[in-house]
DNA sequence: GTGAAAGCGCTAACAT
DNA sequence: ATGTTAGCGCTTTCAC
């Protein structure tokens, strides 16, 4: 059994009490220079690690963040947990990385099971809005500040970090508008969603505003993937009238609509026009180019995690929402030229 | 301040001792089937959480494995995650995950700050190995179990997984041969890395055997990114004599020649076989698609985390390496048709 | 089957 | 400036 050298090890090497070396190891109390002196330098000969169960069973809180996102094996989410980490590294803090794989239950099981002992604070994107947010509301009675990003909660009291879902869907739609595009499909992420409803109504006001029909059958509703959005794409070919241009929830669905609009051999761009949302680097790199509404994935982060780092320092922190904007990026995809 | 309740609170609130309350929780020992029930119950009741700082502090042990890791946004890492993420849950294990950002400096911080006592164990793919592998030696000495994988430390004696990087760029370059490319350029990752000289050396024994020659200037070191890519593919350009063909060490670097390629207007694979490693799901969105070797990313997470439970639980556990075979995938940016 | 008590490593009054 | 002691929440002998 592996066993680390404790303040009581150096105590006893040293002759000293527990209490002496604890002072001297944190460099905060009145501590005679030379004993410090001593004592530094035998923690570095018995290479001393200070337990931090220990520190946590006495302070009640463990410089541990928890995570939760919906799946990580993605630009937008890992940029994300870069940002967070960013600040949290800066600050001293780790992070408990929890990956739901947008399973709902599974989210449910683990912040159920969370070692809320173990965490001082956690930050949200959600896996679902389906089922009810009553999991998240234990966590916060138990005391425990919680942030939400980017698929926020709207029941719950606390403080959200998002993108401006909204403006950037209808600056989308109305891009594709003036470049020509007059029958807009959106190819949309799960209902229930709060962005996923944002992005659907900046598309449906930007469409109103601008006079244009707004046809039910142009909007179809599935998961994230680019194969869901190739598999949305197929679904709009079946309609009667066909639409001449794709505003999509994500850059990955849009992708799946440019694939499979090359294999029918319609031309992105001039024959119909695509539109995504993220700016992920694969948007330059697919022929044609997407344009794309850039999101701030890393701002969001660094955000977020600054937000729930005051709440955990102050008793008493009113929740705050921010909404970052997007940028609207022009490529091939939207053009008929 | 916050405070659970504790079992103080449930056995008080029952009139019984704590240790019956204890053994009640977990299950394991004598406990009369009412008692139990009662505690259960009041458990609920009461909204208690076990508090894992008290006991790690008993155990010695936490449920927490940290992982460290070069980068996150990244198609291979963010999967590797995820498939140790998938081993660990299971097993009831949190993950606490370390981003150095191919910082050896950053790496040295964090492993040297790294709170041991809150670790069972480390998962660790290296930043660079242009620095000493100290800090891992000393982590392994003070007793905590640590599993490399991916880019592995070659004079730490401990378990590693791989996937196989010889034998990978080995069949890709005779891949290309095969093909009927003749002059076949290496662009690589930084030297030093044990997996940048595998797969350097497969590409060099495939040459050989071929009765290829092997020019020192058709071989070009850099990072990791698309951007570097671009660069080295640049540089090889600036050479009197041109390669007809690009062995990429991974599917980014690869991508980042397609499109420098492209710019000059040659034609990928016509004029210029190009083969990646990885599997990127982006090789199969860039046009023309991208040749590769695919990774078992996946898998390698799985192997290493359940090579590192072993560790942890076994009190002797023999070191194992495991190494698993890629898989070449053929695509259009390796053929002359 | 249950309780009393010691102890995990550390901090924080309270003494001196 | 330093020592003594109680206690954080839990597990685990050792009694009964």
């Amino acid at each position: 059994m592996r066993r680390f050298a404790t303040i009581k090890d150096i105590a006893s090497a040293l002759n000293i009490s527990v209490s002496t070396v604890s002072r001297a190891l944190r460099d905060t109390y009145d501590v005679n220079a030379s004993t410090r002196q001593a004592v530094l330098q035998k923690a570095t000969e018995l290479n001393y690690r200070p337990n931090f169960n220990a520190i946590g069973l006495v302070h009640n809180r463990t410089h541990n963040l928890g995570i939760l996102l919906p799946e990580i094996t993605n630009y937008y989410f890992s940029t994300l947990f870069t940002g967070i980490q960013e600040v949290a590294y800066k600050a001293g803090y780790n992070l408990t990385l929890f990956v739901t794989g947008n399973d709902a239950e599974r989210e449910v099981d683990i912040v159920r099971n969370l070692s809320l002992s173990g965490l001082d604070g956690l930050l949200v994107s959600v896996s679902s809005q389906a089922d009810s947010d009553q999991h998240f509301q234990e966590v916060i009675d138990n005391g425990v500040p919680v942030v939400f990003f980017d698929r926020v909660s709207e029941n719950i009291h606390t403080s959200k970090v998002m993108q401006d879902d909204y403006n950037g869907a209808f600056e989308a739609t109305v891009h594709l508008i003036k470049n020509g595009y007059g029958k807009i499909a959106h190819i949309a992420g799960p209902e229930g969603l709060t962005f996923t409803q944002a992005r659907l109504n900046g598309y449906l006001d930007a469409l109103r505003k601008h006079k244009l029909p707004v046809k039910p059958s142009w909007i179809v509703h599935s998961g994230f993937t680019q194969q869901h959005g190739e598999q949305d794409l197929e679904q709009l070919w079946e309609r009667r009238e066909k639409p001449d241009a794709i505003f999509a929830v994500n850059d990955r669905k849009a992708i799946g609509a440019i694939l499979a609009l090359k294999r029918k051999n319609i031309r992105i761009g001039k024959d119909v026009g695509v539109i995504g949302f993220t700016n992920d680097p694969v948007a330059a790199i697919v022929s044609p180019s997407l344009s794309t509404v850039a999101e701030p994935a890393f701002e969001i982060g660094k955000l977020s995690c600054e937000l729930l780092l005051k709440h955990i320092h102050k008793k008493r922190f009113e929740p705050e929402q921010v909404t970052l904007p997007g940028k609207l990026i022009v490529r091939e995809s939207s053009s008929r030229l």
